[in-house]
RNA sequence: GGCCCCUUAGUCUAGUGGUUAGGACGCAUGGUUCUCAGCCAUGAAUCAGGGGUUCGACUCCCCUAGGGGCUACCA
């Protein structure tokens, strides 16, 4: 069998959304499992909305999410360029066959014409559709046109076949009628292809062998087979995998929260966790575990379990994830990337060493590293701001806190060990224990009635 | 409107004609603990509805409902 190649195609129109980065993800765990190739094509015939800025972004959130492409804009390949403005040379050279060929025709109906027309077809309760007005016009008739100066496109002429059946590997065959399309727009009078038509010429000519997307895709499909075939191209194998949708259950988009990959690597989720909490959606493991790392997840992955339904993104879920690969990874491998959450008030008191100690305690339960900050308030230096019911109980115990101080005075070795012998025997001078005892040293030391391990805070922040 | 897709607890899912419908998140309760967390244990909660097919349907077929997508010279 050939060498697998996929790929992920991304308009640079905005920035990488949580729907994007899980094809994204799909198809690269895919060609890593098939030890296949993974390539990156832009989308970007829409100039209107493409700009080099979000393009960059892209890449920059693709590569921190820990994906990496054989060929891509950059990078480079031997099927490129790979940023479909820079061929739209072959484009027009595929479409212009295709008249030639009788696939396709030349069209000269203006916006406004196909506009009204589109209203009457409404009106009179058909489907808006191209109604083929220049598609038999020959050579005579569209140099008439041409003459009056008309804006020329190419459109692709629908055959009369009734009905196409398309193989899905995530969802089994599909039967689109082929009624449901007109003659559709293959090259605009811009010059510039359009979505379909560039999609299928691309993957054609990237020799791509599995075409992994959106379900939104779904129904493009039946125009982009009809384009290989006429192109008399081998046709790839399809893999349209279920949306992510928002809490309401609508497609997912900013007012559910941070859909985009950016808002969650400014709030410190490692990549690795987010990958891991994406590959759930809509896909799922033969065992039980959940917690996967990004070499298990390539080790297992497989289109056969993708699921058919759309699945909703819980950020419970993937908190709960993510504080797994912290607690696992530890300070060992996340220190530096928490330095720029630590607050600045603990990085000038403490070393390195003492952060890395201060990280690890307080990440039990982190699930991104910019909740650092509440989770380490309870190290922070010198005296804490009291509360009023933290002032009541203090002076409540006030007796106790003096036996506290002389306790810890007499400590040489400032240990774990001796931390809490000074405690207990603080206690037994003033026949307090449990929670009476610690409670009150807790709050005069942090000023919050919960935390991390009394002794280990105690340890930190030294005598 | 037309066409296509989807429907197992609040959420992610397992399940491919016979199961006490399994797991995970979240939630609740108990244990450990100075507290929170963690860990352990326990619990509540699910096959959208209706018809078939079958000895037997979560599983197969049809209808309805709901949701989503596409129907552009957007991708």
């Amino acid at each position: 069998m050939s060498e697998t190649r996929v790929r992920f195609a991304p308009s640079p129109t905005g920035y990488l959304h949580v729907g994007g980065a899980r094809t994204a993800l799909f198809n690269w765990l895919f060609a890593r499992h098939r030890k296949g190739s993974f390539i990156l094509r832009i989308e970007d015939t829409d100039s209107q909305r493409s700009t080099g800025e979000y393009e960059r972004m892209l890449l920059e959130d693709l590569r921190w999410l820990g994906l990496s492409w054989d060929e891509g804009p950059e990078t480079g390949g031997e099927y490129g360029p790979y940023r479909q403005t820079e061929r739209v040379g072959m484009y027009k050279e595929y479409a212009l066959r295709l008249v030639a060929e009788g696939k396709a025709f030349p069209c000269f109906c203006t916006d406004e014409l196909l506009e009204t027309k589109r209203e009457e077809m409404k009106k009179a309760g058909k489907p808006p559709q191209y109604d083929g007005a220049c598609r038999d016009l020959g050579e005579a008739g569209r140099e008439e046109m041409r003459a009056k100066g008309l804006p020329e496109s190419v459109r692709f002429h629908v055959g009369d076949e009734s009905a196409k059946k398309i193989d899905d590997i995530a969802r089994g065959e599909v039967v689109f009628p082929t009624e449901m399309v007109g003659d559709f727009v293959i090259l605009r009078s811009n010059g510039l292809p359009t979505y379909n038509f560039a999609a299928a010429v691309d993957d054609a000519m990237m020799r791509i062998t599995h075409v992994i997307r959106g379900a939104e895709h779904l129904p493009n499909t039946l125009r982009q087979v009809m384009i290989y075939e006429a192109l008399g191209m081998g046709m790839p194998k399809f893999a349209h995998i279920p949306l992510i949708l928002g809490s309401d259950r609508t497609k997912l988009s900013k007012r559910h929260g941070a859909p985009n990959i950016r808002d969650y690597r400014e709030k410190g989720y490692p990549p690795e966790a987010l990958a891991n909490y994406l590959a759930f959606l809509g896909w799922s493991t033969k065992g039980e575990n959940e917690i996967m790392s990004v070499e298990q997840l390539t080790g297992e992955f497989d289109l056969e379990r993708v699921s058919d339904s759309p699945s909703i993104f819980d950020e419970a879920k993937l908190n709960w994830i993510s504080a797994n690969h912290i607690r696992a990874g530890g300070s060992r491998r996340y220190l530096d990337d928490a330095m720029r959450y630590f607050p600045a008030k603990l990085k000038e008191r403490y070393g390195r060493e003492d952060l890395a100690g201060i990280f690890d305690i307080a990440s039990e339960n982190l699930p991104c590293l910019s909740m650092l900050e509440r989770e380490a308030a309870s190290f922070a230096p010198g005296i804490p701001e009291y509360s009023e019911e933290a002032r009541a109980s203090l002076r409540a115990a006030g007796q106790l806190l003096a036996a506290f101080i002389s306790a810890f005075g007499g400590i040489d070795q400032w240990s774990d060990g001796a931390i809490r012998e000074a405690i207990k025997s603080a206690g037994r001078e003033r026949n307090v224990k449990g929670k009476d005892l610690y409670m009150p040293l807790r709050l005069a030391v942090t000023g919050f009635p919960h935390g991390p391990d009394l002794v280990s805070i105690l340890a930190i922040r030294g005598k």
